[in-house]
DNA sequence: CATGAATGAGTCTTCATTCAT
DNA sequence: GATGAATGAAGACTCATTCAT
């Protein structure tokens, strides 16, 4: 019987070995370049980090900047599955479900989101192959879903492109500091009265109706 | 007759020469700082840019450390005069001033303020020092006119530090692209609508009123 | 019935194998050593080239100078056979016999010759023990020959050292193309041609003859 | 008075400040090529060689590897300039001349010239932009003599190229040792010797004239 | 004060060699 | 024996800082 050199179970171990390797190095990765940023860290305190030795970074990624980039490509994940997910937005307890689930995929992987939002400031790429485009899919569900209200009579003529960016800006508020590492990660309840708290901003503002 | 050296008039040219080249350095410091940040500029980048030589920099600065501070330092004069010219808010038109106000005062210098919110990101010097230290004072002014809305049962009971943080929010989502070289400089009139939207926003939310 | 292990059947097999494997080695990275000489060549393109792994390599060779040397020490086998060969030289048809084998024998594996030659300008074991020990031989053919014509008188007393490097000049000078793969190999007709063009430069100059 | 910037005193000993600095590391590097080939020399031992500093090496030559085009460039100078005065061939006494000339500018700086030799072997662009550049040069006024003699009826009818190249391999042959440091820089008289022994070999080879 | 060449510690990356599987 | 991932020493190159002019 011939060894299995194709598809068989060993070369699988050793793309799963691989993989999680991978998985591993961008991890050690990401909490690097969050807490110091892309070009303030090096690959010495990467390899520390990941617990391997500096070469052997090479043996799973062509480079330092490869490194980055599948740090950023990896941070779309949870945002992704999660949009694919979100069906058409009705009613206040939509937005806050929605809300609730943004704030979980950003949340599950700090180090990731966080090495995102720094780059993004310095790198066209990223801020516009990644950041925008994520916020731009965010932003047509609430722009569809304002749209509609507004010709149904039942939202003020707001400009929908405007006010999605800024409800974003809201959200983004909340979570910033968690990012940071300023504030502690928020318990679910937390996370539930945030997203409410926001959501009705959004809707009724802080003004008591007078009718 | 000897030359006055000290507290005479060309001491105080001598000063304000200084002075001046020492502003030059910094522009040009913050304009390379905001867009390839802090560790990725180099000091041969900032003195081509303010157009002297390399040595020359420390002959002003003890360092490229100590060019980031005082960029950061600069950073907040013109929020701070702002500041200090705040009177008590009273109602919609004072919030919309003050919101004009600040986009004015952020945007009055984008690389420098840029520059901070990038590095904010990385240096806890710079986010507890400064950046903080004035979104708290914008916070203070805000919360104090929350509480008292509330208490006087003209605003629903909401939780001013909360609600303070994510009008921040809502105003950094529309300063972001500006700052990040996304979107043009606005226009005054264009200054004031956003303003306006984000104040309605805040105070009556975006639902029609049914009574 | 134990396997027999010394001397038997198998271990003769075995010994063939591997120094099969040897050879394909020796043969891939004398490829890679002549393209971009030793130091600039990898084991890794070496192990490539070969079709192996790249650690399968030091089962057959203790390192990559083993290897350089293993190819140094091959490259003398057909110039060695060839020389023992060699019988008295007469005339001119002992002399052009010898060119064309010459020719051959260091034609007969262009990577191998290629590289000796490279290394030789770098690296003193080589030229000293190698090159020069074998030009030696090929000059003291050389010598012999013309010293007697010398003593002779049919030949005019040059010094016998000083010609045969000069002989030995020419011919490098028509192989060097072929060897740098700047001209294709010759064939058998050419190389006849060249050897009688110059075995006659040789003896007789270009210059007409008077009497 | 002005400083003078352009074009001032100042100005043109910095130049030659700069152009004599450069021209000390293309000694030292060359002597380092020429040892340990360019791909087995470090940018440390070049430093090292030309007792600066590792760093400053970049202040003067943008890599490694264009020191090494500079080595190749300032190699063609001596032979460029030889050759622009070479004169018509007409006999033995120009062909001396010439030899004698060729040795002069090749061996004026021996560890250029190895340098050269060696790296053609391995570099394509120097193969044929420079070392196959020059030696056509040459071959062309042997050629054009050795037609015109042929036509005459003064030689007899061997193919002018390959004769060239016969005679290229001859002086190659001489220098060789030299270059490669196995023999001293021979005696302007030796040198004298050298070229007479190869031109009359060319022209009546050893055998004794039978008229 | 202005200059910019010199410095060398530190960076990213390569590669010969080892060794567990 | 064959493999190829792991290693870390060493290499080319960068850059903040110093200092002689």
């Amino acid at each position: 019987m011939a060894i299995e050199k194709r598809g068989g179970i060993f070369a699988k171990r050793r793309q799963r070995r691989i993989s999680r390797r991978r998985d591993e190095i961008l991890k050690a990765a990401a909490r690097i370049f969050a807490e110091k940023g892309y070009a303030g860290s090096t690959t010495k305190e990467i390899a520390a980090q990941a617990d391997i030795a500096e070469g052997t970074l090479y043996n799973y990624f062509d480079g330092k900047r490869e490194i980055l980039l599948a740090i950023v490509n990896a941070s779309q994940a949870p945002l992704e599955t999660m949009l694919q997910e979100v069906r058409e937005l009705r009613g206040r307890e939509d937005l806050i479900a929605l809300a609730e689930k943004i704030f979980d995929s950003l949340l599950s992987q700090t180090p990731f989101t966080r090495t995102v939002m720094v780059e993004a400031w310095l790198d066209d790429v990223i801020l516009q192959g990644v950041v925008m485009e994520r916020m731009q899919r965010i932003g047509q569900h609430l722009q569809a879903f304002i749209t509609a209200r507004v010709e149904a009579g039942a939202f003020r003529p707001v400009d929908p492109v405007l006010t999605s960016w800024m409800v974003i800006g809201m959200f983004s508020a909340i979570i910033l500091p968690i990012l940071r590492g300023h504030t502690p990660s928020p318990s679910p309840e937390r996370r539930r009265a945030l997203a409410e708290a926001a959501v009705d901003m959004l809707l009724d503002g802080i003004r008591v109706r007078e009718g």
